[in-house]
DNA sequence: GTGAAAGCGCTAACAC
DNA sequence: GTGTTAGCGCTTTCAC
């Protein structure tokens, strides 16, 4: 293995001046810096990340706690937050945690991440109290999806997410309205499924219509979850004629349970969802669109602001949302 | 920050024996041992990876190497692999490449990876000579999707699985049948792709049917790209009967763009995919099944193995696919 | 069963 | 502009 020393020796200088050569500081001359590089490269020489952690102090490393990758939000945000991260020279450190409480817990509790990373990018999670103290020690924090005081944080404002699409439907005419969500104790201690429930309910308030449990269903946030809920409210003695769902892929199961009961979307039923993901498109499915990309990028973003700026302020910032109508409501026959 | 040190100071013992208490060791006395932890608990020391990494010639970590996470198949793969990394005490780095190929040929040339990861693990992309040789150069790779010689492998008979799909519709009695691939250069030199469009052909072959390169379009194995693939192929004079699609994301295009045309699945268009990802079941998708977590558990089973037994053969296994029919598919009419 | 000490490969302060 | 040197925090021989 080529060590520094090698290089030095190669090309006749100390091992500071490698060192300063190939990190590009001054007081090396130009010609020396170009030997230097020279010899490097013809050397193969890569620096070792360790020693260079051991002796710097950083680890040049940016963890990213997030439950699952294979979740489309996740997947997105995390894509994106590497493309700024990586040119910056950092590397990702992946831990999906899973729903598994225990596995949380004992993640969070064995300091998983200190002394490993710089910063860290926490995803579709809200944290305890001890969650925080246990990122916070290994180094600034950047979550998306809620804000949590102290950190740097980017989301969207998801009680006016679920507003603007519940407005949308009750604009076409709709009056009984059901809503499919998240479980009422969600095992991920997010926010996020709480916020889209309460704007569900307070723009049926607004509207002066009266609030019906039955018509509100847990669908888990997941396609198959969003399917069972939507046939469980299929079953009342009156239909909802429209359904508000808390994410795209709940809302792909409503469609796909109105279907295959024989009923159609939107003449029978209008769905409308949150997200605008991929797949939105192709079940032409009306939904409240969020910026994905753009949260990586700011969250990986403030990581790098706030790494070496221990003193300034944490933004917390809300990026907007838009209404995008397609074919899925349409106003009640 | 507490170290090895402070531990050996509270404890009352040197900072060798914390090391091996620490580590389970033995030459450590019972008693020894559990003071040790105890004081480590309670100073809530965590022990510095790159000092560690430095001294004993482990980085305790393995890189991921991916042109996306946020794709279906590689997420899956990711997190199942986690699920065995992880407990074992390795961490994860990510490098997600991209399409880009001269982001790919940085990233390799910069020897991403050396000194950084104690094993690697491949996804999605089939590398060229030099690539194999820079990834080799960070310890024992384990590939998913294609073999390679010297490297552990798992992947699925992708012809085998084009044909089984194949003759899943020439056993309906389609003798038009049309195919959404890649693109003929593949910017991830991946050799699936290939292999199923082969599939397709040798078994139009067997079944003595001609091919008909009209029936043959590019779908880059996205959902937009199998729409607009089936576009073409419902413009065409004489409409195939049934379409295979070598990928689920494909054929999911390929059946929304059916429908936009006014007709129907499987009536009037047959269509299968290869995959059997979350989606499919929801498009009610005949499909050939590809065991996802195996191939993540195994690959990542591999790389265990394989590090510190340099001497050992690579496995290169394949795992079985499964034909689901549901339905999207049936005898044209 | 325990401790002393020699590195691991690098950065950074300091001297020249 | 360049070199010397003192660590960074740990693992691991080797002596006791």
């Amino acid at each position: 293995m080529t060590t520094i020393r090698d290089v030095a020796e190669a090309a006749g200088v100390s091992i500071a001046t490698v060192s300063r050569a190939l990190h590009g500081l001054p007081r090396v001359s130009e010609v020396t810096r170009r030997r230097v590089l020279a010899v490097a490269t013809e050397l193969r020489y890569v620096a070792s990340p360790s020693a260079a952690s051991l002796a710097s102090g950083q680890t040049m490393a940016i963890g990213v706690v997030a439950p699952f990758v294979n979740r489309w939000f996740f997947a997105a945000v995390v894509h994106s937050a590497e493309e700024l991260l990586r040119p910056a020279g950092y590397d990702l450190l992946l831990y999906s945690l899973g729903t598994d409480a225990v596995e949380r817990r004992r993640a969070f509790s064995g300091n998983l991440l200190r002394k490993r990373v710089d910063g860290v990018l926490v995803l579709g999670l809200n944290p305890s109290a001890e969650e925080i103290a246990a990122l916070s020690a290994a180094g600034p924090v950047a979550i998306v999806g809620v804000a949590v005081s102290g950190w740097s944080s980017v989301r969207i404002d998801d009680e006016g997410a679920a507003r603007r699409a519940m407005r949308h439907l009750i604009d076409l005419g709709h009056r009984r309205i059901g809503y499919i969500g998240g479980e009422p104790a969600d095992p991920l201690h997010s926010e996020a499924p709480a916020d889209r429930h309460r704007g569900y309910r307070r723009a049926l308030a607004e509207a002066g219509i009266d609030i019906n449990p039955s018509l509100e269903a847990v669908g888990y946030f997941s396609v198959r979850g969003g399917r069972a809920a939507m046939e469980q409210m299929l079953d009342l003695p009156a239909r909802p004629t429209a359904v508000f769902a808390a994410c795209d892929e709940m809302a792909m199961g409503a469609i796909h349970a109105v279907r295959r009961a024989g009923a159609r979307v939107p003449e029978d039923v209008s769905v409308i969802g949150i997200d605008d993901q991929e797949m939105a498109e192709l079940f032409d499915l009306t939904t409240v669109a969020q910026p994905v990309d753009a949260q990586g990028t700011l969250a990986a973003g403030m990581i790098l602001a706030a790494i070496g700026n221990p003193g300034r302020a944490r933004p917390a910032v809300t990026v907007p949302t838009a209404l995008i109508v397609r074919g899925s409501t349409r106003a009640p026959s």
